[in-house]
DNA sequence: AATAAATATACAAAAAATCATATATTCACT
DNA sequence: AGTGAATATATGATTTTTTGTATATTTATT
């Protein structure tokens, strides 16, 4: 992330599969790259590049586990950058919540390995 | 604006020229077209298109006094994007000083009618 | 009525972003 | 070693967005 930057930031917002995997993300503190396929209805290769485009533009952060690999919010995003993320978040349920509701009936989840050391 | 929602708003902002529009209008109050082609150094032409896009969404207002159009942030826009715009402009002086700077100290400015009765 | 200033719009060209499809890579499991 | 699942990337086509230029509209001024 080279000096964040307000039109990059808004860039990377301004598409649905983008904005939609942000939020998604950030409501599920983590997701791999086969549920937010799921979630959203699309072709594994669209979310993959737009995912990687959210980590080049230092949104996300990403870390392999085993065969998946899981997205979320990057930590060290700018404080109003994280905030413009909550309010849209929280003010726009309806944007999100079939996506979501696609997400809570998928079968077959990877599993998290919870317990410690990761 | 018919049912805001979160991707057209973040598609206005997603533009160099209307990210710096809503900037500086939201630093100034209003600004008319003139005002925004001298601090942003661009033809009236493309200022005055973006100007209606982003008031067509829902963004912005205009009030047409004499031969100028003001434009100001649109009272009716949902409060998480208010505050997205209050953060944004906050955390990124940097971003639009050079046009404030230009604003400020251009020449011929319209007058106001301040006094009342508009 | 003619002119000038401020703004808006139309249209075709150029640029940018997105996409589907095919293929590569990596890891787990047999 | 071979297979399958999950993910990433390359490429060319398509779509969307942005732009310059020309022109229209409106208002004020002479």
């Amino acid at each position: 992330m080279e000096q964040f930057n307000p039109l990059q930031f808004y860039k990377c917002l301004a598409d649905d599969t983008r904005l939609k995997a942000m939020l998604l993300i950030s409501h599920q503190e983590e997701l791999c790259v086969c549920e937010l396929v799921a979630a959203l209805e699309l072709s594994q290769p669209k979310v993959s590049r737009h995912l990687a485009q959210l980590r080049q533009c230092g949104l996300l952060s990403d870390r392999k586990q085993n065969q998946w690999v899981y997205y979320s919010i990057n930590k060290a995003l700018p404080k109003w950058a994280k905030n413009v993320l909550t309010q849209t978040l929280t003010a726009n349920p309806s944007f999100y919540e079939n996506d979501l509701t696609r997400l809570n009936v998928m079968g077959n989840r990877p599993e998290r390995i919870t317990s410690c050391c990761n």
